[in-house]
DNA sequence: CATTGTGAACTCATTCACAGCG
DNA sequence: CGCTGTGAATGAGTTCACAATG
């Protein structure tokens, strides 16, 4: 595993993607792919697929291709997702509840361990799932026992910052962002946004601009 | 508005940043804004708030900075947000009821105009919103009076192609694709991905290579 | 005179093209 | 022979640095 050379952000992105397409490749008995498949499924270019994975090894056969099953575990190891993950959440309102109730996360292995609110109407209740949503300012203490990796934030906009900060105040630096709000964190602390208008907005210029409506 | 340059997706992205941070500098009372400080608000270069406004034409005044409601509504005409748009989105499970309930969209002026999924025990259920959910075969017959502009998907993954060649089909050639797979569209049709578990994957393996965890 | 607007320099990312090899 | 792996070429995006100016 390469450590030297610099890797794309956008490399990790698209290794998500190629394993992905390599779990689909292996649930319809391919053995083997080739970089220019792989390619066509993921939408990008054969030779990115191929540079993209030697940042990291070898792991190919020349004149051959890629051995499905095995590409894949190097790539979950690359992405560290073969392994289990603990999450936390605060903001237990409908995409907080939607995300507690969503199937993809536990099939990946990543877990929500814990549920956090500020409301006093919402604290103490039990959601389906046998969470018990609890009071955000025990988030701290709570932290101590769970072994919390990830932090993810469904608040509103206006408690964005200040949860952030509690979990950074908690020790969990890595945070998974849902409010259209920017946070910020000290350099050690690594978040990633998922901020749908954002997405809406680029949609609707592109309508504008590329379409004409 | 300049056409001849071509301008980085980036930029788009940018701008809906910059738009969301001119809102909250407008409420809390601010007249004017200098690049620098939008720039730190939104975490990056102030050349580069700067650049990315020079893409569509001259917004400041030299020496003092920018008007924060004249540029916000200029932000708002470029990315074509200066009016409502209309969305039909398709799979009502968890993250789909959490959408439709979600008050974002409407504030900002994206609104839900119908709801199908193909799961009998769902169609013709009324959600909270006065919303029935009707018939996916109904897409295309429904869409003609509809007017829809946007396609939501939020299906599993395995219907989610299905889904996009039915858009396609009813004429909606903007798709926000809320599941984890690779849709394959023509090329004047739009797809924006909002992809949960590609963040994730991006966390752990920072986590991993940045924190070592 | 502080801040914008922007060409030029630089950095980063993608694609090409072909040598290397199973 | 075909496909991988990779240096070299190209292309895209960001930052610098400073002239322009209200």
């Amino acid at each position: 595993m390469e450590r030297t050379e610099k890797i794309p952000k956008a490399t990790i992105t698209r290794l998500s993607l190629y394993c992905r397409q390599l779990e689909l490749l292996e649930f319809d008995g391919y053995r083997m792919v080739s970089s220019e498949k792989l390619a066509r499924l993921c939408q990008v270019n054969p030779a990115q697929v191929r540079k993209d994975l030697g940042y990291f090894g070898e792991f190919g056969i020349r004149g051959v291709g890629y051995e499905v099953k095995e590409l894949q575990e190097e790539v979950k190891k690359i992405l560290a997702i073969n392994r289990e993950w603990r999450m936390g959440i605060v903001g237990i309102g409908n995409l907080g509840v939607a995300l507690l109730r969503h199937e993809n996360f536990p099939a990946r292995g990543f877990h929500f361990i814990a549920a956090f609110d500020s409301d006093p109407d919402k604290i103490g209740r039990t959601l389906r799932l046998g969470f018990v949503i609890r009071d955000v300012n025990e988030l701290k203490e709570a932290s101590k026992d769970l072994e919390m990796d990830i932090g993810v934030i469904t608040t509103p906009a206006a408690g964005a910052q200040a949860t952030a900060d509690r979990f950074i105040d908690a020790g969990i630096n890595a945070i998974l962002n849902f409010s259209p709000a920017q946070i910020h964190v000290p350099e050690y602390c690594i978040v990633e946004n998922i901020d749908f208008t954002i997405k809406l907005d680029i949609l609707t210029y592109k309508l504008k601009n590329e379409i004409g409506i």
